[in-house]
DNA sequence: CCTCTATGGCGAA
DNA sequence: TCGCCCTAGAGGC
């Protein structure tokens, strides 16, 4: 689950459940019992993200820095019964638990609590974040720009841009007919602005859904029915991501898969060009 | 039961 | 470029 939506969107669920609150903190797995000890009786404050960075600042200049990696989950759920504890399953790592709500996070690459240097440093390392207000895209195109590094690999890098991963990468270059292995120098700055505006409009409806949404008529469908104040279930459906061997859905050519940098690439050969 | 995979990222070679 | 870390769920036998 975890590109920059998912962190954005834990981050309000944990600001809406325990913000201002005093949670009891716990590390049931035990591998963050020590953190766990400084945390728990503290206030917690407040929760935001950077990327795929997520941050939750607690009373006396302690922040809990969680990342969540390749596989890493955190559920915040409301309580089955109010005041009573549920079993914990699996290897929880974190516990967060008040009156109403638990918070299990389980598999981070991540999980310290840091000061306020160690903040302004980790966030400081980041690209811009299409998800956040007033970020730069010139700062990710200055990196683009003279790189002999393809496009591919330039937009999961968390330098350049924040918050982007495999699928948001794969779709938007699709989205743009940008071919992926193309070397970042010869992006248009138009291009890249593109690029970036549509992340910029993408991405909060993956915040919003909990489902990365990059087809236009699955977006169409998922603004209807919020609209008119139906649930709403988004379909796991996209253009090339993990679609190999089947057609574009734009021209029909076969969409094409290599493993780069360790990392499972798909686009489409015909109408993503090398120019 | 086992093996494989995943929307990440690090460090060693 | 590769191996490795973290975990759960799916699929094969």
């Amino acid at each position: 689950m975890p590109e920059g939506h998912t962190l954005h969107r834990l981050a309000g669920s944990i600001d809406a459940a325990f913000g201002e609150s005093t949670p009891q903190v716990s590390s049931p797995q035990g591998r963050f019992a020590d953190g766990a000890t400084l945390l728990d009786g503290t206030e917690l404050m407040g929760s935001w993200a950077h990327g795929k960075l997520l941050f939750v600042d607690f009373a006396d200049e302690r922040t809990l820095y969680v990342h969540l990696g390749l596989i890493g989950k955190w559920f915040v759920l409301p309580l089955p019964v109010p005041g009573e504890e549920p079993e914990v399953a699996g290897a929880v790592r974190l516990r967060l638990l008040s009156e109403e709500h638990v918070a299990d996070l389980r598999g981070p690459m991540a999980c310290q609590v840091v000061d306020p240097a160690e903040v302004s440093r980790l966030v400081g390392r980041q690209g811009p974040d299409p998800l956040q207000p007033d970020q730069d895209p010139d700062v990710a195109y200055a990196r683009i720009t003279g790189s002999g590094r393809s496009v591919a690999e330039l937009l999961m890098d968390q330098t350049v841009v924040a918050g982007v991963g495999n699928i948001y990468r794969c779709e938007v270059l699709w989205r743009h007919r940008v071919h992926p292995l193309r070397p970042g120098r010869t992006l248009k700055r138009a291009t890249w602005q593109t690029i970036w505006d549509d992340l910029v409009a993408l991405m909060p409806w993956g915040v919003r859904t909990g489902s990365i949404i990059t087809l236009d008529d699955v977006l169409e469908d998922v603004r209807a029915h919020l609209e008119a104040g139906d649930p709403v279930e988004v379909p796991r459906e996209f253009a090339v991501y993990q679609r190999a061997g089947e057609p574009c859905l734009r021209c029909g050519s076969r969409v094409r898969h290599s493993v780069v940098a360790g990392r499972n690439l798909f686009w489409c050969g015909n109408c993503q060009r090398r120019t």
